[in-house]
DNA sequence: CATTAGCATCACTATATAGCAATATAGTGT
DNA sequence: ACACTATATTGCTATATAGTGATGCTAATG
């Protein structure tokens, strides 16, 4: 949008991106590897994943971009890409601030 | 994330405005009313969705604060009530060019 | 009051996908 | 070659939701 052309195959690359954000357990996992990349076995103990699940999730992650991984013999090491998802997460708590905020004073003006 | 704390319900909220924006559909939607406000028939119309599935993906998208209502005797305009999203839709956007433009990197050097 | 128009809602079907258990694959050590 | 470990993949079930047609609701009009 903006500079961009909103054709029918776009939106469905956008929507994709999105898709893959839309869920708690991509996005408890995109907050875990904010500081550090993270093995599959650190990041099912740290999100509580389980272990087939979770490597479903890294793959939908990995075809879009979101994480990058660095296979060390037995372990494969995953790491996050683009830190731009982090502005994306920041917009929308900001929103979500923004309503609870309103609505509290709706409540006690 | 970043200055806010990713609690499982929070995790919840943030997953449910991607969701949101998770859909082809929707998106046209917003980038109709990018302009101006629209009544749901002239939605209907720059759309081609049907009056149903129109009217469902109008109440998710008030909802969660995405768009605005206002009725004047029959008709019900709707309108953006957080422009913020065309920041969310250019961060993808430019995700998507950048992807493709390295995809051509690779195929031509 | 009856009719019509614009929108919302309901009931239903079809499709997508999250989660799980089982199995497969690949690297490591014995 | 064998056993073990870390991931990936497959087959399945359960759930969510997009789309559609029918129906309901409300406001304008005759």
């Amino acid at each position: 949008m903006g500079r961009y052309e909103l054709t029918g195959e776009v939106l469905e690359l956008v929507a994709q991106r999105f898709r893959a954000l839309a869920e708690p357990a991509r996005l408890q996992i995109i907050d875990a590897l904010r500081n550090r990349e993270m093995t599959v076995t650190e990041l099912g103990s740290k999100t509580g994943l389980g272990q087939a699940n979770l490597s479903k999730h890294l793959q939908i992650l990995h075809n879009l971009g979101f994480v990058a991984r660095r296979k060390t013999g037995l372990f494969v090491h995953y790491s996050l890409a683009d830190r731009r998802v982090f502005q994306l997460c920041e917009i929308v708590c900001d929103r979500i601030d923004g309503e609870a905020t309103s609505r509290r004073r709706l409540l006690a003006p």
